[in-house]
DNA sequence: AGTACCACCTGACGGC
DNA sequence: TGCCGTCAGGTGGTAC
């Protein structure tokens, strides 16, 4: 479920257990998880080397090799690190395989191979190839509405552009629609001073909550709408029913009573 | 230039 | 139980 926060908690699980470790192997087990790299090419980076530091942009992670460079991953709409010292238990759908010399492995999980991994050289020369936008975790208030007042159709679809905004996906667009009280059809251009700064701290509020309960589901509050996030479940406001809406190519959910258009 | 839809993959789930 | 359609937290290309 990578979104910011699902990345940022991968971030600091690899901080947590991957780093300053010299990597003894690499395993490339499904090859189309590379993004502009061969197999020959991912190993001979990662081989010998160690990950020093980590940094984040959006949905992307990346890890700062010994060597300069960099080792790339995204996770798509299914992705997960798991480090662990045996094989026997191994996840399925591990893609990737990074054996360090202590003994223990470092897995990149991709059931719909959705995601990427590659090695790049520079970090803001990769942000501005996909041309994304400042991650939302780090941004202000004054770049956040001039952002957001570039924008032009719904306001949902504008959350979740990556090139404006680096890190929100559909869950948690929901999430701050919900909170903002704002339908997810609402016209960018039709947003005043107070609904831009509602979605401001809400997008701060949503994303920091978020990764303080390790992104995971189970752990919102109640009064979120990400537990009651299914068709006829009931707001955790007004108990009307929550509605699913396709809003370019992508599930909407809200409650049409709490969150007028605008 | 912006927006909408499809493709890329592998399931999980509900209805019949 | 089994088959079928739909949906799933992302992104990039293509067609307007």
């Amino acid at each position: 479920m990578p979104e910011l926060p699902d990345v940022e908690v991968y971030r600091r699980y690899l901080d947590a257990t991957s780093l300053h470790q010299e990597i003894a192997e690499v395993e490339i087990r499904t090859a189309k998880i590379l993004e502009d790299i061969s197999s020959a090419r991912l190993k001979r980076d990662l081989k010998g080397r160690s990950m020093e530091a980590t940094r984040r942009r959006g949905k992307y992670l990346f890890a700062e090799l010994d060597s300069g460079k960099w080792f790339m991953m995204h996770f798509g709409m299914t992705g997960d690190l798991a480090y662990q010292k045996s094989l026997e238990d191994e996840p399925p759908y591990s893609r990737l395989l990074i054996s360090f010399r202590n003994g223990y492995h470092l897995l990149y999980i991709s059931r719909r191979l959705l995601g990427k991994v590659s090695v790049i050289s520079d970090v803001e020369v990769f942000i501005k190839d996909k041309e994304l936008g400042p991650d939302v975790l780090e941004i202000d208030y004054e770049t956040f509405r001039n952002i957001l007042k570039r924008g032009r159709g719904a306001l949902k679809t504008a959350l979740m552009n990556q090139k404006l905004f680096a890190g929100i996906g559909n869950v948690y667009s929901d999430e701050i629609l919900f909170r903002a009280r704002l339908h997810p059809k609402t016209r960018v251009g039709n947003l005043d001073e107070g609904h831009i700064k509602e979605l401001f701290s809400k997008t701060k509020e949503v994303m920091e909550t978020a990764i303080e309960n390790g992104a995971d589901p189970d752990k919102f509050p109640r009064s979120y709408l990400l537990p009651h996030r299914r068709e006829g479940e009931k707001c955790p406001y007004c108990k009307d029913s929550v509605t699913r809406m396709k809003i370019s190519g992508r599930s909407a959910y809200f409650c049409p009573a709490c969150q007028s258009k605008n």
